[in-house]
RNA sequence: GCCGGGGUGGUGAAACGGUAUACACGCUAGGUUUAGGACCUAGUGCCCCUUAAAGGCGUGCAGGUUCAAUUCCUGUCCCCGGCACCA
């Protein structure tokens, strides 16, 4: 098939059509079901997830095609190992998102949703991902929802949803409460902080602000729904530790579940109307303390940054010595944590002393007394208490957009659930779905929505009229998506049992404390009402880098969104997938920049020329080529395990290089085609198939394998260092290069090495075997 | 303040005890082309030097360990991220 060409000249007239091959070879994939594997068959099952997605109007942009590749190209490289892999793909269309924009362009989110998730198929099947698509979930179906509502059922079921009046974030501009991990820094949110007003504010220290639009959050008291994820706390702890995730992502959780292990102590007023109990972790320096401060919800809610307090006028009596303590009210004592109320020890606590300093309090030096916890408790002063920053989850929303949530409230049996059998509960159709931040959300409008017969009594009941947060759409998808097609389960037993948990979750850290966390509590509780047979969802996660654009992240208020679309019909899917892979490794945050897409379709053009005009040499390749390509296979194979594709292509690039240059066959042609096959999936398939002969489908091909034996190349450069100085260089071969004498000897033959050596005594020699001689003069 | 992750050419980056800058981008020169583009060839850290050879200096900064340090250790500065008057 090859004629013998010797140099690579003359090319030009070999074009790539990528438009055309790209389609042709997507449209043969779906109709052969190759990335569709059969479920009842899990003896190699891979579960591959990537995120999903939330649809928003603008599409996808570069940094979900950098993220979502990074999936793909492991997916591709797990199915050439024998893998069936399932790797699905979703939308997470509930929310405020989704309704924000709906509202702003005046459209019912139902239409919205159904435009905006036919746009993002269209653009993922634009980039050759290989996804189920006989499994995609989309949270905002009925098929979909009624199981979020049955997940809420079992929450209450099994004791762990509640309402509750209780001081909660609102977001003035949402008009609705927000979840504690809602609540963030105007950075971590990537927005500008905005007033309620909608006006910027410059003075961006300390604020916390709305995780969806950055409007700084107001504190109000409201009826509310939460989960009690605080049961867990310690479970979602003791899980980190049998986990496969970074410890970046592993310590977010951590802290911000922040268990401190300390006492209870109380304190009696000094009159005896009364006692004071306090939360401290530090039981040892009561001796020292000098004042109880208690929380002071008026002084705390001014968000001083300076510590302000009103002396009470009362005193309370440390229980040993019975030291009259001056009872404060204080800003610096967090009113929700603990009991609202601390020992002051200024001896052993900066704030405590910064405090006593300010106010003219006793400060009094006392060495800490281990023997305390033991006697504070055996005295019955106090006892030992865990605390936890974690607070439960507030799941409840006054918004329309979200599943509703399944109780009922009647005024003879409470809040009644739902039955199951009557899910789901439909979103009505509405067209005065806009928020108004009266407490209430927009189906509170709606008789026929909320005028109910009670399920227990069948007397005349209200519903509830909030909806969900969008992230307990989220918490359970990937249980979804392999029972997608069933019915009246929300995951079938045994499908889940053979595909469950996911091997590789694959997605942003920016999810750490939100997400990843709802979604481990969700697990434990199906797992101990035993609907589960595992507690981790997500033994194996990988959290990729951010893309940025022009040094800032990509975000629409900065402008700096790059859109997919134009480059895959400029350049294909390929080039654009490459290119991406190339920037840098996963787990950085790569800067998208036009000139380096079109170097990578000058290598796409060039692999295309090598494979149709190949430089092939008649009989065998040369050593030098044979051991590149074991080289290479060998460098590629560990860097996808450890996501570094950039360094994987930049090696398979090498190979093209020496082969450019040396020539090849078309075996090696065969290993090279399975290299770039994760990477450029559509050019690989042309290749593989028209080109080299092989049968379809080069993704369903084995993962080629290097041979240890063939990696040493014929010749070695050795070399020559005097005292830890390169001074001269060495080219021997193989053999004689892990031989000691025969190097020293060569070396003192050497020109460059003699002048060095000469004249001084030789202390020392260190030989690295094939590497270096080190001569210590 | 505490806890993570980072500071390497003009740029993205590689090496993570053993030739610092692989692989690319960009740039310079030459070839090819009517021209441009594309493509091909050579060069490209800094200093010294007409050039080359040879040499010196170079991985934020200052030390240390080692025959040998971007890599290990100590201190320090800066950037990014998480948590935070959480007692």
């Amino acid at each position: 098939m090859y004629a013998k060409v010797i140099k690579l000249t003359n090319m030009n007239g070999i074009k790539y059509d990528h438009a055309k091959i790209e389609k042709k070879w997507q449209e043969k994939w779906e109709k052969e079901k190759i990335y569709f594997p059969d479920l009842s068959r899990p003896d190699n099952k891979y579960y591959n997830l990537w995120m999903f997605p939330y649809p928003s109007a603008e599409g996808l942009h570069a940094g979900h095609a950098f993220a979502s590749t990074g999936s793909d190209v492991f997916g591709r490289f797990m199915r050439m190992h024998g893998k069936d892999v399932f790797q699905p793909i979703g939308y997470d269309s509930f929310g405020i998102h989704s309704e924000n924009y709906a509202i702003k362009i005046g459209e019912d989110p139902h239409k919205v949703v159904r435009r905006t998730t036919k746009h993002y198929e269209e653009q993922m099947r634009s980039l050759g991902h290989g996804y189920d698509w006989t499994h995609t979930v989309t949270t905002s179906d009925p098929d979909y929802y009624r199981w979020t509502q049955w997940l809420f059922l079992k929450m209450w079921e099994a004791g762990l949803a509640y309402k509750k009046k209780a001081t909660v974030n609102f977001c003035p501009s949402c008009k609705t409460v927000l979840a504690d991990e809602q609540v963030v820094t105007p950075a971590a949110a990537g927005k500008e902080p905005k007033d309620a007003a909608g006006k910027s504010i410059t003075n961006s220290e300390e604020l916390k602000v709305c995780e969806r639009c950055g409007t700084v959050v107001e504190k109000k008291d409201l009826d509310q729904w939460f989960f009690k994820i605080t049961k867990y706390a310690d479970r979602l702890l003791e899980g980190l530790e049998k986990i496969d995730w970074s410890t970046r992502v592993k310590l977010a959780q951590k802290n911000w579940i922040g268990k401190s292990q300390g006492m209870l102590i109380k304190f009696e007023t000094e009159n005896g109307d009364g006692e004071i109990e306090v939360f401290t972790t530090r039981p040892d320096t009561l001796n020292a303390a000098t004042f109880i401060a208690i929380a002071d919800e008026g002084l705390y809610n001014q968000e001083s940054s300076e510590k302000v307090g009103e002396f009470t006028g009362k005193y309370a009596l440390e229980p040993f010595s019975k030291r009259r303590l001056p009872v404060w009210k204080t800003n610096y004592v967090a009113p929700g944590y603990g009991t609202g109320a601390i020992m002051g020890v200024p001896a052993h606590d900066e704030r405590d002393m910064e405090f006593a300093e300010k106010y003219h309090l006793d400060i009094v030096q006392k060495d800490p007394d281990k023997n305390l916890w033991q006697e504070i408790s055996e005295k019955g002063f106090g006892k030992k208490h865990t605390n936890y920053h974690l607070r439960d989850w507030l799941v409840s929303r006054q918004r329309y957009w979200g599943a509703p949530i399944p109780m009922v409230d009647c005024p003879e049996c409470g809040w009644v659930p739902v039955p199951e059998k009557d899910l789901p509960v439909i979103l009505p159709n509405i067209s005065d779905y806009k928020p108004e931040g009266t407490g209430k959300g927009p189906l509170a409008n709606h008789k026929e929505f909320y005028q109910v017969k009670c399920p227990k009594c069948g007397g005349d009941a209200t519903r509830e009229t909030d909806v969900m947060d969008t992230f307990v759409d989220s918490s359970w998808y990937f249980l979804r998506y392999p029972s997608s097609d069933r019915e009246s389960v929300p995951f079938d037993g045994e499908v889940t049992r053979n595909w469950l948990p996911v091997d590789l979750y694959f997605g942003g850290a920016e999810h750490s404390v939100l997400h990843l966390m709802y979604a481990r509590f969700v697990t434990k509780v199906l797992f101990d009402l035993k609907l589960l047979s595992f507690d981790e969802p997500f033994p194996k996660f990988f959290a990729h880098g951010l893309m940025i654009k022009d040094g800032a992240k990509m975000s629409k208020s900065r402008g700096n969104v790059v859109n997919p679309d134009q480059y895959v019909s400029k350049f294909g899917a390929d080039t654009l997938r490459l290119y991406v892979m190339f920037l840098g490794p996963m787990d950085a945050s790569p800067d998208f920049r036009d000139s380096g897409i079109e170097g990578m379709q000058r290598f796409v053009t060039r692999l295309w020329k090598l494979f149709n005009q190949p430089n092939t040499i008649d009989g065998q390749p040369s050593k030098g080529v044979v051991s590149k390509l074991n080289q290479t296979i060998k460098k590629v194979t560990e860097d996808m395990y450890n996501f570094k594709y950039n360094t994987a292509i930049a090696s398979i690039m090498e190979l093209v290089n020496t082969i450019s240059d040396k020539g090849s066959n078309e075996e090696v042609l065969r290993s090279l085609c399975l290299l770039v096959a994760p990477f450029a999936p559509h050019l690989a398939e042309e290749v593989w198939v028209e080109v080299l002969g092989q049968p379809f489908s080069i993704h369903k091909a084995s993962w080629p394998k290097y041979d240890d034996s063939k990696i040493a190349s014929d010749t070695v450069t050795i070399v020559i260092q005097i005292n830890g100085k390169v001074r001269s260089q060495l080219v021997v071969g193989n053999k004689q290069s892990t031989i000691q004498g025969d190097i020293e000897t060569l070396s003192r033959k050497d020109e460059n090495a003699a002048k060095w050596l000469k004249g001084h005594d030789i202390k020392k020699v260190i030989f690295v075997p094939g590497k270096l001689v080190n001569f210590v003069v």
